[in-house]
RNA sequence: GGGCCGGUGGUCUAGGGGUAUGAUACCUCCCUGACACGGAGGUGAUCAGGAGUUCGAAUCUCCUCCGGCCCA
């Protein structure tokens, strides 16, 4: 390549070529033939909503980073990419497209046409993936609703049943009195309302004292099963474990306490009903309570509630409250606010209903769980921490049935006769029970069934992910389980972290995967969390179509695991500025290196011999960043990766290092051969290795530079991750350097201050200082100051100039101070404040030291700034140096 | 209401016992042999509030307020 080849400016558009190059080439591929050591990641397979959102973004940039990292460290990665394709939205969207009831059609033809919209749904959001150059093994896509994998869902509710960890109990569920079906919570719509808080006094059985309760749902009463008031309300103390009478039926039940109760909302007494609202479920569940149906499935009363039977709820209630009145059991109405769940479609008001559920016996595999949790590393640690609060608060087991079509089936029938429950045989699956019929007839002799019409959970099927990706059920999968690297949200440990780790366990005793990295949320420009119904959105494509994958990619990047990200334009902005910023870099020094060969390893000898004091500084800082980018990419600390390339990369190489060799490369004198080797050689080992560690994070740039540092036409994908060289770290080295950029910055910025334009050249320069090893340094450094600089003469002198010399303030070293003298040090930082500058800086220099009662103050615990001003009259200017005890003494012209 | 996390210049952020890091925005200056889509310099924070421990607290402890996620 020649320098011609170079366009000016980088172009971002051209990442698409890239992308479609390592598809061609195959780059991502896994092999898993054992020859290298293997790296699984269990790669969360997103819902086909058919687009990405920036939290898929940032998690994926994580991942994608963390596969790039790994591959360029010779492991054999596996990044598979999934669809977890079951679940509501997609049959609410097919509805709205055919314009269609999901029961209008056959079950079949409906789940057909979710199928087929998850499929365009999932090709679109591959295309979104592969424009942000993520660099998963396409050959390895999973797709939950398929027949291969609804086969393992099944397969593993089988075996989980065989354990004995299914089973079918009642369960309440949110049932649309209208829809006759029941809905998910995320179905349920909530609404501000005005109903009226009916105050009905309760007989209480022993005594003669009344308990007065407060209800919204009087229908409800002949579901009532127990009053329940707060342990520490004084007004009910005494009727604890006593019984009460129902007004109308006459039925007894139990006072009981519980911390749940608000004893400030209406009379502080409550009746726990089957099921007047959440709360009681919990109760019920709690204190293992009677359930008493008393609403059907089509809203009307059943007989339980005796005369009311076959009302409406809303009749019932309006003829329970006039019985109540008559009967003078009603004390007071009055109005209050109220949130009502309503069924989101028809707005009917919801019922909670028991009706028969299958569950997961969670509570039998906490243990487990627990012991799985502490095996794997959690990043960051106190994710752990809110796994296994959740674990130990379960409520319920896991109820994994749901009532709706597009899922996997549940894989069980029932005896027409005798009800009795009957499983396929493994070899059979996936079946659809209410499609197929089992082989053989039941005991009882009948071969009529009905199959269930109630599917899985979503999670039944994505909870799987680790051992499907490793090929479960054939028992090679150990090979490739447990899986290493789990990436995902916290917003789903309490779900998705959760359920993997159950499943998992309790199918191969073994935790699902090694490590565990947990990213934050999203939030928009605004400060809020990026979501739809907040208006505050930015799709990916925006910003890849402005500023590129790789700028989009860095803002993930400059982020941790854990904490929530907000997404801001200029970041993005910026990231796309230090791309342009390191691609003019490049251009420049390959003007320089494109003929520039170290062709063996005794001429690399003779050139690292040569190095002079600014190569060995930069090339110190370069392996030094190497080793820092390798330990934060280890611990997955992405923001201190990209902010150590960027802050080397843009001042110390570009600001610093190229301004300082820029005059040794546009030489052609003989002697200076060396020198402008030993430049060439350190800018193209810089420019390669940096690339090389932002490889992770940027892949097409830095592949879009490469093609012109290498003539094999390989991908820097290819490459292997940068080793430290330890000899080249060197602290001498770095002091010298940072000695010699420092007075080059003290230079800059006189030439900048008194408005001389940089290129023009300054007559002499004297500079002294009192410190001979400061001294000795920058003589070393004499030639990089002149020749960046344009100084002509510059002289280095031990001592002083004849100036006029001022301290103007004087500030105590608190990490010196603060140790040594403990109590008195408030009296020392007191001293210096309250002091002249001056007459502290004239004491020290005096004698040495200074006495504040018996505290010894030397000039190792105070930092002093001075002022230099030359002699009147003189064309020399005088500059006291920033950093450094220097002093400038400069003749323009 | 519960669990976990967080609150640092206008905005975002590093730091987790010794007087606050960087980015961005803003202001000033400079077209320097790759980059003005660049460079140099500057203004700006008593680290949410209060109490305590300590010679010393952004940092540790407690309380309050505010925000996030999940769960009730």
């Amino acid at each position: 390549m020649t320098k011609e080849d170079i366009p000016k400016d980088y172009n971002h558009k051209k990442e698409v070529e890239w992308q479609r190059k390592w598809q061609k080439d195959n780059l991502h591929k896994f092999t898993g033939d054992g020859t290298r050591p293997r790296y699984i990641i269990d790669t969360p397979p997103p819902y086909p909503t058919g687009s990405i959102h920036m939290g898929h973004v940032l998690n994926w940039v994580y991942i994608d980073m963390i596969a790039r990292y790994k591959r360029m460290n010779g492991f054999d990665v596996l990044f598979p990419q999934g669809w977890d394709c079951h679940g509501l939205p997609t049959e609410v969207k097919v509805e709205e497209i055919h314009n269609i009831r999901k029961n209008d059609v056959p079950r079949n033809e409906f789940r057909d046409m979710c199928i087929d919209l998850t499929h365009e749904n999932i090709t679109k959001m591959r295309n979104q993936m592969q424009s942000l150059g993520f660099s998963q093994d396409w050959s390895r896509e999973f797709v939950t609703m398929t027949p291969e994998y609804k086969r393992k869902t099944q397969l593993s509710f089988l075996k989980l049943y065989d354990q004995g960890l299914i089973y079918r109990d009642v369960h309440p569920v949110n049932w649309c009195p209208r829809c006759e079906t029941a809905i998910a919570f995320a179905e349920v719509e909530y609404h501000e309302n005005e109903t009226y808080l009916n105050y009905l006094e309760f007989p209480e059985v022993e005594g003669d004292g009344n308990v007065l309760i407060a209800t919204t749902r009087p229908e409800l009463l002949c579901a009532c099963v127990a009053v329940v008031v707060h342990p520490d309300d004084e007004r009910y103390k005494h009727l604890k474990g006593k019984e009460v009478e129902l007004p109308l039926y006459g039925r007894k039940v139990k006072i009981i306490t519980d911390r749940d109760v608000d004893p400030e909302y209406g009379t502080g007494a409550v009746m726990i009903c089957t099921f007047g609202d959440k709360t009681d479920v919990s109760w019920v569940n709690r204190y293992g309570l009677d359930i008493i149906e008393a609403i059907d499935d089509k809203g009307l009363m059943r007989e339980v509630s005796g005369k009311y039977s076959g009302l409406t709820i809303p009749e019932c209630k309006k003829s329970i409250i006039e019985d109540l009145k008559s009967e003078g059991y009603l004390t007071k109405q009055e109005k209050v606010d109220q949130n009502v769940g309503l069924c989101w479609r028809c707005k009917t008001p919801i019922e909670i209903l028991v009706k028969k559920q299958w569950f997961v016996a969670v509570k039998k595999l906490t243990n487990q769980i627990v012991e799985a949790a502490d095996e794997i590393s959690w990043m960051p640690e106190h994710m752990k921490t809110r796994l296994l609060n959740w674990t130990g608060s379960m409520d319920w087991d896991w109820c994994i049935s749901r009532q709706r079509l597009f899922a996997t089936p549940i894989p069980v029938w029932y005896c027409k006769e005798c009800g009795k429950v009957h499983l396929p045989s493994p070899e059979g699956l996936p079946i659809d029970p209410t499609i197929d019929k089992p082989k053989e007839p039941c005991e009882c002799g009948c071969n009529e069934f009905v199959g269930e019409v109630d599917v899985l959970d979503t999670w039944m099927d994505s909870s799987i992910t680790p051992l499907v990706n490793a090929g479960w059920p054939d028992p090679e999968f150990e090979k490739f389980y447990p899986a290493d690297l789990r990436p995902q949200g916290h917003d789903i440990i309490r779900t998705w972290a959760f359920y993997t780790i159950l499943r998992c366990k309790a199918l191969t005793g073994e935790k699902p995967f090694e490590s565990i990295v947990v990213n934050g949320m999203v939030f928009g420009e605004d400060g809020h969390k990026m979501s739809k119904s907040l208006g505050n959105v930015i799709a990916p494509e925006e910003v890849i179509k402005e500023y590129g994958a790789d700028a989009l990619r860095l803002w993930a990047a400059n982020s941790v695991p854990g904490s929530d990200v907000p997404f801001a334009w200029k970041d993005v902005k910026n990231g796309y500025k230090f791309l342009r910023k390191f691609w003019n870099a490049f251009r420049f020094i390959n003007m320089h290196i494109a003929d520039f060969n170290v062709n063996s390893k005794e001429s690399e000898e003779t050139i690292l011999k040569n190095l002079k004091p600014l190569d060995r500084w930069v090339l110190s800082k370069l392996n030094r960043l190497v080793a820092d980018v390798t330990s934060a990419l280890e611990v997955h600390n992405f923001a201190e990766v990209k902010n150590s390339i960027q802050t080397f990369v843009w001042h110390d190489f570009c600001d610093e290092y190229i301004e300082a060799v820029k005059y040794r490369l546009y030489t052609d004198s003989e002697e200076m051969a060396p020198s402008k080797e030993a430049a060439l050689y350190t800018l193209k080992t810089v420019i390669e290795t940096s690339l090389k560690l932002l490889a992770p994070l940027t892949p097409h740039f830095v592949d879009e530079v490469y093609q012109y540092l290498n003539d094999e036409g390989t991908s820097i994908h290819e490459t292997a991750w940068p080793k430290v060289k330890g000899q080249l770290i060197d602290d001498e080295a770095e002091d010298k350097g940072n000695a010699g950029v420092n007075l080059i910055g003290d230079i800059r910025r006189f030439k900048s201050n008194s408005g001389m334009p940089l290129n023009i050249p300054i007559k002499s320069i004297t500079v002294y200082t009192t410190q001979k090893e400061l001294y000795n340094k920058l003589n070393l450094l004499k030639e990089d100051i002149k020749g960046t600089m344009r100084v002509k003469n510059l002289d280095m002198e031990m001592g002083k100039p004849d100036v006029q010399e001022k301290v103007v303030e004087v500030e105590p070293v608190m990490s010196k101070v603060g140790p040594e003298f403990r109590g008195d040090a408030p009296k020392i930082v007191k001293y210096l404040a309250s002091t002249e500058p001056q007459e502290v800086a004239d004491a020290l220099d005096k004698d040495g030291e200074i006495l504040i009662d018996d505290s010894r103050l030397t000039w190792t615990h105070v930092n002093a700034k001075r002022e230099v001003h030359g002699k009147t009259g003189e064309k020399v200017e005088i500059v006291q140096a920033e950093d450094q005890d220097l002093v400038l003494e400069i003749v323009k012209t």
